[in-house]
DNA sequence: CGAAGGATTGAAAAGGGTCAACAATGGTGG
DNA sequence: CCACCATTGTTGACCCTTTTCAATCCTTCG
């Protein structure tokens, strides 16, 4: 009964999401037989916390997540963002090694790791997705890392735009839940560097706006001839 | 009788880095009845490129790997250096995600990927240990964004010296494999400033050289502080 | 021993950061 | 419903860290 809710969540995010491909986290849960629960964070809340034991994995129903790193003196590290549809806080050891928090209203679904531990005993498809998922942000994480030591700005920007642009648009319009600081903090620049290479790219006719987080893209070949 | 030898190899493995930790590649490849060959590649030599199958997982036996990513102008991130005992071009999927090359003449153990998946179908400590040998490349992916997007070229030195220091010092001495350029393209930075940062930290006392690639740490400390 | 690659150092330039002022936006309460 | 205020975003001017370009030194290895 209630595993069978959690079914109805995870089609009506597939169809919230748009993507055809099958949910690896309802794959995994339903597998396992487990249930997952589903729960809300405010705006800036945390979900949970760098070095925190790590109870739970998570994906998200509504909303946005982001997850980063932070040195002593406060600069962040953003290394993801989390959109409906996706699985964070999976790790293999026992102890988070970011700090996950909500952008603006956000509803997840979760289920134990040690449950999910469990059935990767098992079952080796739950197993196999595991190492999947983890493979993946591992792919994420080494685009990123060319991203932050080798782009320019305007490319750093330019493959920002292109990876929401994939993740996010609906009718040709994409609506940022985050704010230009987490932009900059998961680019690794500043709030007004990101902020002058969008008006750059709003000048040269790549993008619109209809506000500050709405935004158009017009010229996608250009983006991608920026991005290399 | 070849299995054998295979084991041979991992535990004069385990000696010559001196890792107390257990072998996990000797343990998947152990547990999985799989022949490990032996390779052995010259200076700068290509393991496998991007976008290459994915045929072979690899563990460094003697010598050193560096595992990179390319812009279209050349612009270079490598995001891991691979030390003897450790393994490389573990992926999830078929492809390769990075190009891997010799940095000096090397040997490395070579299994099959498909015989490891196949594996892990019916040994779940195979299955296990795959997952987490890519949950410990994420996990260093993660401090690596956090240096690239947001140390200064001081703090990034500093971290590359501890990292090797704790991973390839032996009588206080490290013997860095790997050229200035090398270090440049993993810090995000260029040879010129990493050789600068590196002057500094002589000139301080932080550390001394026996040639530009010996380098005997004096201040641990100081290095520690420095990386925040 | 000599050549060639690798490393250091210096000077100048540039890209992005910092600081500051101002504009736009949106949420709240009267 | 509208006005106000706090938050968020944009733009400008200046500065600083790192890059770029260049010269020189070092070392290692054929």
């Amino acid at each position: 009964m209630l595993t069978q809710s959690t079914d109805a969540i995870v089609n009506s995010q597939a169809v919230i999401c748009g993507v055809p491909t099958t949910d690896q986290f309802g794959l995994v849960a339903g597998h396992a037989n487990l249930v997952a629960s589903e729960f809300c964070y405010g705006r800036d809340e945390e979900i949970y916390g760098e070095d925190e034991p790590a109870d739970y994995v998570y994906q998200v129903v509504r909303g946005a997540v982001r997850s980063y790193k932070l040195l002593s003196d406060g600069r962040r590290q953003i290394s993801a963002f989390h959109l409906p549809g996706d699985v964070f806080g999976l790790v293999s050891g026992s102890v988070h090694r970011l700090t996950a928090e909500a952008i603006v209203d956000t509803a997840v679904r979760l289920v134990k790791r040690r449950g999910l531990e469990q059935a990767a005993t098992t079952d080796v498809n739950v197993a196999r997705n595991l190492w999947t998922m983890t493979a993946t942000d591992l792919r994420h994480a080494e685009d990123h890392m060319l991203l932050l030591g080798r782009k320019t700005a305007i490319e750093r920007v330019a493959t920002f735009l292109l990876e929401m642009d994939h993740r996010l648009s609906v009718t040709g319009t994409m609506a940022l839940p985050m704010c230009r600081r987490d932009i900059a903090d998961y680019l690794g620049l500043t709030l007004e560097t990101v902020s002058r290479a969008l008006s750059q790219l709003h000048s040269e006719g790549v993008l619109d706006f209809c506000g500050a987080r709405q935004i158009i893209l017009r010229n996608r070949r250009k983006l991608h001839s920026i991005d290399m």
